[in-house]
RNA sequence: GCGCCUCUAGCUCAACGGCAGAGCAACGGACUCUUAAUCCGCAGGUUUCGGGUUCGAAUCCCGAGGGGCGCACCA
């Protein structure tokens, strides 16, 4: 390995170079000095001249060397693509008209022992880019506009929540119960306890607990754990964001919803009027709301509601392609007849309400029918971006509940949640009117992105491993 | 988990039953304003792996592995 320094004293960053000396004319040669360092993208050796493109964090910059000025000339035209190198010298305009640092002194900062693909195609095998995701950055730019838009989009996040009063907090991610949805939890290990512990599914039963101590508004961004299937929209571990806010419901959150999202479009991309993967997509507020009832009758033409007879529900089921199970109620049976009819059809934005009470076992019954919940999921690209609600309160209900998600566990449903007794002793201390919501950050970022695969808006995406 | 597609030099790709090739990168050389610089030269391979068919296999068949997409599950 070339021996290089422990630090370099950088002045300049490249972009702020190009907007500085927007001015400076062609052939023109400054006397301000300054430093600055990178990654060598692209060289032009040109015999007693040389160019490289050196590419910072801020832009792409021009290293313009010539053998007259330009310490150990001979070294630096042989340097390679991939190459980090620290330079220092006068800003100028080549003849040509390209934003350049002479450069008088410069020192390599570190060595590039493999290459970083075709310099036009770049890397385009996925398999690698993500396997290699440091190669890919600086092969394809738009790797990187991707995971900086992200960093965006959750600072934006935290700012707007926190001027809106509420307050980030941790919760545990090993659960000794994995709660608060309805998903395969990994399972590890702690050996001083000798006890397994669950991966969380959810932050939900913690971050209400908060509540109930007092807490009245908080969220929490953070990373979630589910075993289950990679999919282009499917990591098993992905980002959420949870809010709760005390004495609110779920309309609340409706217009919380629609003016947080519109609001972070118009920040991060100043409009609120998208494309995505082709398709239009506005999110100017406000946005559709409909029940799930009506979407089904909407989608199928047939009166359609969590009251429509079992039988009836069970028949139409049957009819759209899925096997009813026995145990399924008429909420269930209505929740997979809107998502083999209605769901699919969706674009959005809009926001599906009132969900059957039977499928919500965190979700405070409707003040007007005990059959439903006072719940909401926002659809928007055709895919589940929000799901929200009032939260259930009632101890006793939250046991029943409970226990039915029990039951359905013991009857083979691995996904079903397990009686909390910790939960059920925490919400008989008083859960005051709650709104609860749980946004999937990386879904979101792929939105804004336009991108179509999950594993582009993070950083390092599960992959099986190499053999 | 199931189905379909795919895997050739560091990268991007050709060759599709008959001698494994090109461009870029790398390496050596020429070149005083380049922009994917240009020109000359050189080198680079267990064609993902293991079997099979064939006079002959990167190519056809079977199996394994990685990846992609779809379905299932979910956010």
């Amino acid at each position: 390995m070339a021996d290089v320094p422990y630090r370099f004293e950088r002045t300049a960053e490249a972009g702020s170079l190009h907007e500085r000396y927007a001015e400076l004319g062609a052939g023109e040669e400054t006397d301000d000095d300054v430093a600055v360092a990178g990654r060598v993208m692209l060289t032009r050796p040109q015999g007693r001249l040389a160019f490289a493109t050196l590419r910072d964090s801020s832009g792409q910059i021009q290293l313009f060397a010539t053998e007259k000025v330009t310490a150990d000339f001979e070294t630096f035209s042989r340097l390679s693509q991939g190459d980090w190198v620290g330079a220092r010298g006068r800003v100028m305009r080549t003849r040509k008209g390209e934003l350049s640092v002479q450069v008088h002194e410069w020192v390599l900062l570190a060595e590039a022992r493999r290459s970083f693909g075709d310099k036009w195609k770049g890397v385009t095998d996925t398999e690698t880019r993500f396997r290699q995701r440091e190669v890919d950055l600086w092969a394809n730019e738009r790797a990187g506009e991707v995971l900086r838009l992200r960093s965006r989009v959750v600072s934006v996040l935290r700012r707007r929540l926190e001027a809106e009063g509420f307050v980030e907090v941790e919760t545990p991610m090993l659960h000794v119960l994995a709660g608060g949805a309805l998903a395969k939890p990994f399972v590890t290990h702690h050996n001083a306890l000798d006890t397994d512990l669950y991966l969380r599914i959810a932050p939900e039963l913690f971050l209400k607990r908060l509540v109930i101590g007092g807490f009245e508004k908080v969220f929490e961004i953070g990373r979630v754990f589910r075993n289950e299937g990679l999919s282009p929209r499917h990591n098993p571990e992905f980002t959420m964001l949870e809010l709760y806010q005390a004495y609110a419901d779920y309309s609340d959150f409706l217009v919380l919803v629609e003016q947080l999202v519109a609001g972070l479009a118009s920040e991060l991309l100043s409009t609120t009027v998208l494309t995505y993967q082709g398709r239009p997509l506005d999110l100017t507020p406000p946005w559709r709301r409909a029940t799930m009832a009506e979407l089904v009758t909407e989608a199928t033409g047939e009166e359609a509601s969590v009251h429509t007879p079992v039988d009836e529900l069970r028949r139409r089921v049957a009819a759209a392609g899925v096997d009813p199970d026995p145990s399924w109620g008429s909420g269930k049976l209505l929740l997979e007849l809107y998502e083999k009819t209605a769901e699919p059809q969706l674009w959005g934005p809009v926001f599906v309400t009132e969900f059957p009470a039977e499928v919500s076992p965190l979700s405070r019954r409707h003040r007007d029918d005990p059959d439903l919940v006072e719940r909401f999921e926002a659809v928007v690209a055709g895919r589940e971006l929000v799901n929200a609600f009032s939260e259930l309160v009632d101890p006793d209900d939250q046991r029943a509940r409970f226990e039915a998600q029990a039951a359905a566990k013991a009857a083979g449903d691995d996904e079903a949640m397990v009686v909390d007794e910790d939960y059920l002793r925490a919400l008989e201390l008083g859960l005051p009117p709650t709104a609860g919501l749980g946004l999937g950050i990386d879904r979101l970022v792929m939105l804004l992105a336009d991108v179509s695969n999950i594993r582009e808006v993070i950083a390092f995406p599960t992959l099986r491993p190499e053999r």
